[in-house]
DNA sequence: CTAAACCATGGTGTCCACTCCACAGTCAAC
DNA sequence: GTTGACTGTGGAGTGGACACCATGGTTTAG
């Protein structure tokens, strides 16, 4: 398939696609006759892990490093645990920090309800302090 | 207290600290007769605040409308509801993701597991598919 | 055959969150 | 009273991750 059906399917843009290229995030496919890029439908497998995995925090090249190794990638063994074992620290970092931020938000939403003597147009919210 | 010792205290810069008073995050504190920005200890949670929302993919807008909420803000109650409940989404959603990720790489650290019939200095490692 | 839609390359621009000056005033220690 | 660390302001620069051209070739529907 070419660049436009890919990033249709993938949600995202060609342009997207092209910047990915260029960095080394996806591997350049082959060419038509016409020189279009012509990718394998596996293409958007990549690209949606790509997402998912910068939605959860990771960076371009720390996804770069990981998409090289889970594609048999070319790395001593040793080094691969230690990529895939760094980047599984920080996502465990991350989610640690994501349960804090919830709790923090879940108890001012609950110090809303609790407190809540005026919810009219124009009235003001007074809520209460402690966030550590 | 100054710039610079509430900056040591947070880990952050001095540059960062008047950045984020620059952009609103930060509400301008006193100054001394030498136009010395003057801290109270408090600020040191904020930024701390700051700093955990921020690993947690927020960004600062959206953070400076939290802080604003919980610091006693002048919102209406419902509007206050509204920016925690959605910010409360965004979390949650973004740990679904993280968990997902997660998953993905233990597996490949399984099958590094499983699979390891070289690990000696110079191999190759042929890591499976299949990542979804 | 031609118009519309697609693609290629190369380059510039944008937004965010800083970071790094340059230049000048302030304060603490010796 | 001078040196050195600290602070102020304003502005320019950086890096990541794109978005947006302009220009020109290609494919496809009618």
């Amino acid at each position: 398939m070419r660049v436009g059906e890919l990033a249709r399917k993938a949600k995202i843009t060609t342009d997207t696609v092209r910047y990915y290229e260029k960095i080394g995030l996806l591997s350049p496919p082959r060419r038509t006759d016409s020189n279009y890029r012509d990718y394998s439908p596996g293409t958007v497998k990549d690209l949606m892990f790509i997402k998912k995995a910068q939605a959860s925090g990771l960076q371009l090249e720390q996804i770069r490093e990981v998409l090289e190794i889970i594609s048999g990638g070319t790395a001593p063994c040793d080094h691969v645990r230690e990529t895939v074992t760094a980047r599984l620290g920080d996502v465990e970092a991350r989610l640690k920090e994501l349960r804090t931020l919830r709790g923090a938000l879940r108890g001012t939403l609950a110090r809303l309800d609790s407190a809540r003597p005026a919810t009219t147009e124009g009235s003001r919210c007074s809520a209460l302090e402690g966030v550590g």
